[in-house]
DNA sequence: ACGCTAACGGACGCCCCCGTCCGCTTCGCC
DNA sequence: GGCGAAGCGGACGGGGGCGTCCGTTAGCGT
């Protein structure tokens, strides 16, 4: 009877080992290319192993989502430390804006769990609310002239990210390139100017 | 009296056109809140029908989508002829993204049904085609100070339209809401501005 | 009022995905 | 080299969506 020590810690035997790199690895393939929502055994199938295999290395979907996308969760704060970091603020924010696009861009199924897709995995809602901290502080800094627009939220963070989602194009490439564009698109639009309406009001997005 | 809609060229039943116009109804408001995904079954449970009568009735999903988006799609022609009409072309142009962000945050599944979802399906083709061509028209003439940015192309309101339906909020409400903020953030990224960065290139989104 | 037939919907077979069980294989420690 | 246990994957039952068939109901024309 093995102790599971809750991260579960024990070492496996070296084919055990082998195969669960290997599911990992197909499992971050699809779901960076077509999204979650790819059955379970297409991961088993391309990785050269059985369902069974899979089930017992990741019980649930949501254990092999969160394992695979630990990099590009890491990524993520990653990125806005590097704004913060940033000696110009503004400067800062754009690149949080490329960055996180282009991370985006790249992982499709990073966005559905980063999002909304498995609410109580608390890896990515962690991440999500250190994140939103973040640039909350650096939009604070970012504000004004020659700057991000006063009326900036931080729910249009959010808007850009759901947004960014609905760029579903055939390849990654193509859907990488069509991103850099948009992330150019929202800087723009995120920039202060003088001649700007008042934004109509944006409705709860986030808990936070 | 019984009249045939469109082009059907034999006379319905009276119990038989009214359960076709109760399968449009159910259609409409399940695809415009949940997207095309929905279950032909649960149409036919929501109009109150069994299955066989839907497939009789539209015997692809495709007709179905089709016939239920009619008024949708003259929408979309609507809108590109009122900002085509408007003696402003750039407040013209501001209007169809308004209106387009607006219609389509409405009706979650015509964007999918517009989009790419049905490749072969001509009607929505055809009005993809007559409303790009539109706003390539509408486009050229924006153009300018205080208007719209010369380096504005066509592809860019496909990506504003892919990224509108990225916005999958809970309620229709909350969608709709959100996307006229969106809209208004559209407007500011395409507004011709002395500061503005050459923007990345587009790749090749619509074939038109 | 009556009968013809359009129209209806329950039920069927098909396929795909899910998560699990069990008999066989193979690792790795002695 | 041998043995115990970790590990494997094929196979199974369940569930749900799909599109169709057919026995029954009820509109409508006479």
């Amino acid at each position: 009877m093995r102790v599971v020590t809750g991260h579960l810690s024990h070492t496996l035997r070296a084919d055990a080992q082998d195969n669960r790199e290997r599911i990992l690895d197909a499992a971050r393939a699809l779901f960076a290319a077509e999204g979650l929502r790819v059955p379970m055994r297409e991961v088993a199938r391309r990785a050269g192993v059985g369902p069974a295999t899979l089930y017992r290395r990741f019980p649930t979907k949501q254990e092999l989502v969160t394992e695979a996308f630990r990099d590009q969760l890491r990524a993520c704060r990653t990125i806005v430390d590097e704004g913060l970091a940033h000696p110009d603020p503004w400067a800062g924010f754009c690149l949080v804006v490329e960055k996180t696009c282009e991370l985006h861009a790249r992982h499709l199924g990073f966005t559905e769990a980063f999002m909304a897709a498995y609410p109580d995995a608390m890896d990515f809602a962690a991440a999500r609310a250190y994140s939103l901290k973040a640039v909350g502080e650096l939009a604070r800094r970012a504000k004004g002239a020659d700057g991000l627009r006063p009326d900036f939220v931080l729910d249009d963070l959010i808007l850009m990210i759901m947004a960014n989602r609905g760029i579903h194009a055939l390849s990654t490439a193509a859907r990488v390139a069509a991103s850099r564009r948009f992330a150019a698109l929202v800087i723009q639009a995120f920039r202060a100017s003088p001649e700007h309406a008042p934004l109509p009001p944006v409705p709860r997005l986030a808990s936070l």
